[in-house]
DNA sequence: GAACCCACAGCACAGGTGTGCAAGAGACTG
DNA sequence: CAGTCTCTTGCACACCTGTGCTGTGGGTTC
């Protein structure tokens, strides 16, 4: 009588019991689209509101093998863009009766590995991985159990799962586009170590451009997809005698990690002496000590999108198309003005 | 034959029938610390590892009446600070074997209860609140039904939920001295208007403790605590002509916002003209455009400590005395030395 | 007034799991 | 060899729902 004495949770039955019906009634009361009269109805929802009866939504879950439940899955989910995607997501899961299970694949490999089977042992609608590389062999165990799967930025095309990618390659070219006619001459992209397929696109696909149009460019990469590498990368090339003048940084935050140490290490003034051009429109990228020009994920509509994806049946046998969602280039004021 | 076709769970049955076992077998083999052989054992791992099993953790909570999730229930999630916690929570919880479930308070109120309900509705063994202003009845009903509440950062003293809170008023009042100590003789508040219980901790103490010392104190509360809110309020108060030159923001997000106003609408500098503290010790704050002075919350002992809490026995009886944990000063170069 | 239909309530089963209980198989002791 | 103890296994029940099926009552149509 000490530890959780007596508290425990009401049942069906009690309701029924105290309604004075049979507890079908009260089922047939919370399911939607079932046959119940009103007065019954109202009797039911009286004593439910009275002994403060909650569906029990893991039995009901047990028969209709989903549970609405959905679990997200990605590494560095304190990232400012992998966080405004989750937030974005949550609220659309909501709008859709269901409920996000956050999985954080951050720690070490065997604990993101047993976190991730989570998704099937609570039997998730749908697995949704924002970022990272689980591996695809759980991947195919989720599609095996008729499990919805969307890949976020992923550019390994496997049969089965659904994925939703972003225009890298073209948004990429147009970076090089806007450095070019800002008159750089001189070009860098910065990227991280830890490329996932979507950084290495826009890293490729920037360099392929300026190979095109006969301009030399540097590639440096140095670790992690954060602020501190786009510092260190600044310290690395900026010291250089013929250092670059216009930079592609694949990421926000290396974006203004690379500012940061370009005006305070080396004084340098944006874009008068160097442009700098992101990816991803960060909150921070708007602010005033950056101004950073960069290009804008549609995070609402694809998490909209995805959320809308759950329901539909899987087909896991072909081979789908990625959904395509165009990033749409954001003027500020870290490009150098024709 | 076209959805889903054929795709389906496999049970503990279908393991047993493969092995030739017992279904008890299986759920012992899967049950931590019941009696198998273990020739058994290894058959049934053998057979559950070619079908693809998976215990059904719904099937499972049904019994136990917890089913290992932990509801994180929070406003504004994509707030610096509050993923960070939030990334911390999801750690360690993964790490007790239990998983997150994240609902975001963020929308409209109706919206945010039906959600808050389906901690409820999953059995969760917890609820944690980040922020936010849950209706203190959904709170009750949680732990009528044995659940675990746990607040973060709320001072209203209810008897039932454990409570985490961090010395608002303490630093605040070490703010204080910080500013006082740099020579400011004019000082301002920088807090929102949608203010927290924890919020207006710190915002009183300051006003008190300046009271104390015979200093005069501008208190600014423009919209949410968000970034935006910190510039409309440098702007709102720098114009004038006995503008402060010491400013405590009861947020590093707020404090971002001022200073980047201070510098760049009214060429101030810092800390030269104007000495800015803050609070929450976030990224950004570290920054080298920034150099902010804050107070850092220490999130992963907190996040530690609350899950801690949660295996622990419910005493709703007894009203407790929220656990305190230490706001420490980080020295960076936003306040003028003396 | 008879035949028919409709709406609704209850029974009973299914869904996948954990576990108390009894029974069986060995191993060990006297 | 009998008795006792330990380890293991299977049976059956419980957990809480949703739902197909049957039955009942009342209303409508001819």
């Amino acid at each position: 009588m000490d530890k959780n004495s007596g508290k425990t949770f009401v049942s069906a039955q009690q309701v029924a019991d105290r309604a004075g019906v049979s507890r079908s009634a009260v089922s047939r009361t919370f399911t939607q689209g079932a046959s119940v009269s009103p007065s019954t109805r109202q009797r039911v929802l009286a004593a439910a509101a009275e002994l403060g009866y909650h569906v029990n939504h893991l039995a009901r879950g047990l028969i209709h093998d989903r549970s609405n439940i959905v679990s997200l899955v990605g590494a560095n989910i304190d990232t400012p863009h992998q966080s405004r995607m989750l937030t974005s997501l949550t609220r659309h899961l909501q709008n859709a009766n269901k409920v996000a299970m956050v999985i954080n694949t951050s720690g070490e490999a065997t604990n993101s590995e047993a976190a991730l089977r989570q998704t099937l042992h609570y039997r998730a609608d749908a697995t949704i991985v924002l970022s990272g590389q689980p591996d695809p062999s759980l991947i195919e165990t989720c599609l095996a159990n008729g499990q919805h799967v969307i890949l976020i930025n992923r550019d390994d095309p496997v049969p089965g799962p659904d994925s939703i990618v972003v225009s890298n390659r073209r948004s990429a070219r147009a970076a090089f586009a806007m450095l070019q006619e800002a008159g750089c001459s001189r070009m860098a992209v910065v990227t991280s170590e830890v490329g996932s397929a979507s950084l290495a696109a826009r890293e490729t696909a920037f360099v392929a451009a300026a190979h095109e149009a006969g301009t030399s460019v540097d590639v440096i990469r140095r670790g992690p997809t954060a602020y501190s590498s786009g510092v260190e990368a600044a310290r690395l090339i900026l010291g250089q005698s013929d250092r670059p003048d216009g930079v592609f940084c694949v990421t926000d935050l290396l974006a203004l990690g690379f500012m940061d140490a370009a005006r305070h290490d080396f004084h340098l003034r944006i874009p008068n002496d160097l442009s700098v051009v992101g990816f991803d429109d960060i909150e921070q990228a708007g602010w005033s000590s950056y101004q950073l020009t960069t290009f804008a994920q549609p995070v609402d509509a694809i998490a909209q999108y995805i959320v809308s994806l759950i329901d539909q049946p899987t087909r896991s046998d072909t081979l789908r198309e990625p959904t395509r969602f165009e990033a749409l280039p954001v003027w500020r004021s870290s490009v150098r003005k024709a």
